[in-house]
DNA sequence: AATACGGGGAG
DNA sequence: CTCCCAGTATT
């Protein structure tokens, strides 16, 4: 039978009653506070998540004082959490609000996403979760949750599909309890109807659920396919000269923009790494080296990218670090490296290096 | 409609 | 290790 709105609302709002987490920003709801949460948790787990807005939390703790900060602190303070141009949207929305609205987080769709890093679902949760307007919200967990309870086929990404979620969105929300309900149906995805293994054993849906009638709920939804893996091999230079360390920042448009690194490149086909680092640190800095040591080697993947990142101990011999393809190029001393805010294998290898 | 953007968790 | 997950902006 088709569930009605109604019940899959009430069976949800009892579950989350009694089962929703204890979050740091669920104690005031304060729309300052869920906007920036609602960033953080783009793309981005709730358990990871709740260091990072405490410490930012504490030291930005209104709209204005992040607006006055500057974006080297705010991103210092996001290192590690990944997709940095949040961390810039963030700040300049900040700017924003203080400039158009202000100092209050707007409350309408269009003025929600006319800032930047805002689309339509953070509008949702910010207008819901914030001001408990009845606003809806679509992510992923919703997705999964409303495309396996209606039975719904077809890939999710597709525009006709989309909006069928966010009608259905709509069209659960009770009247006045867009808060509550908005949550719900997140918490829910994310830790009862959870991509696969799916707790249907203490589902309050189960009975109305499509996909648990279907015999294999993690069937739906159906995922478009990913893209093949690449695998690509880095170098980076650690360069000691008079007692500091070479450290460049990434340019803005970059990938880790405005982050802070040793000078790293990709390996051509047929290059060795010793090749490669020369030609990097001579294109990029106009420096020659000498390679000295192999350092360290870390792992990590930047989207469909796999990398293997390996570290060599340089010794400089010869030219002026030439700033042009970077943002800034300092020396800095072995104890001040941690004071940068760095993409997170850049943060194992100087842990690295200050443990050897 | 397709692609780029980082990192973490589970098995 | 490998696989899986996920909003926004840009093109």
């Amino acid at each position: 039978m088709i569930p009605s709105a109604r019940e899959i609302s009430t069976r949800l709002l009892e579950w989350f009653r009694v089962h929703q987490r204890s979050l740091p920003w669920r104690r005031d709801y304060d729309p300052y506070h869920i906007w920036v949460v609602e960033i953080m948790l783009q793309q981005t787990q709730v358990r990871t998540v709740i260091p990072y807005y405490q410490r930012f939390m504490e030291r930005f703790p209104t709209v204005q004082a992040l607006a006055e900060a500057s974006l080297d602190e705010v991103l210092q303070l996001w290192a590690g959490l990944g997709y940095y141009r949040r961390a810039r949207y963030l700040h300049q929305s900040a700017q924003q609000i203080i400039a158009k609205h202000g100092g209050r987080i707007p409350h309408s769709l269009r003025e929600l996403m006319a800032l930047p890093g805002i689309g339509r679902y953070t509008a949702g949760a910010i207008r819901s979760i914030g001001f408990n307007l009845d606003a809806p919200v679509v992510d992923g967990n919703v997705i999964r949750v409303l495309a396996r309870l209606f039975g719904i086929e077809g890939d999710v990404k597709q525009s006709r599909i989309q909006k069928r979620f966010w009608a259905l969105a709509e069209d659960l929300i009770p009247s006045g309890r867009a808060r509550e309900f908005n949550q719900a149906l997140m918490e829910f995805g994310a830790t009862v109807c959870t991509p696969p293994h799916p707790q249907c054993d203490s589902c309050p849906l189960r009975d109305s659920c499509r996909a648990y009638a279907s015999g294999d709920p993690t069937q739906y939804p159906q995922m478009p396919r990913r893209p093949e893996t690449i695998m690509l091999r880095d170098v980076t230079a650690v360069i000691m000269h008079r007692g500091s360390y070479l450290l460049v920042q990434r340019t803005e448009e970059d990938r880790w923009g405005g982050l802070w690194e040793f000078p790293r490149g990709t390996c051509e086909k047929d290059e060795s790494d010793g090749e490669a680092l020369v030609r990097i640190l001579r294109q990029k800095l106009g420096l020659e080296v000498r390679v000295e040591s192999h350092l360290h080697t870390l792992r990590h993947t930047v989207t469909h990218h796999r990398i293997t990142l390996h570290a060599y101990r340089c010794q400089w011999v010869s030219g002026e670090p030439q700033t042009h393809t970077y943002s800034a190029v300092i020396w800095c001393p072995l104890e001040s490296l941690a004071d940068y805010a760095a993409p997170a294998p850049q943060v194992r290898l100087v842990k690295h290096l200050l443990g050897s």
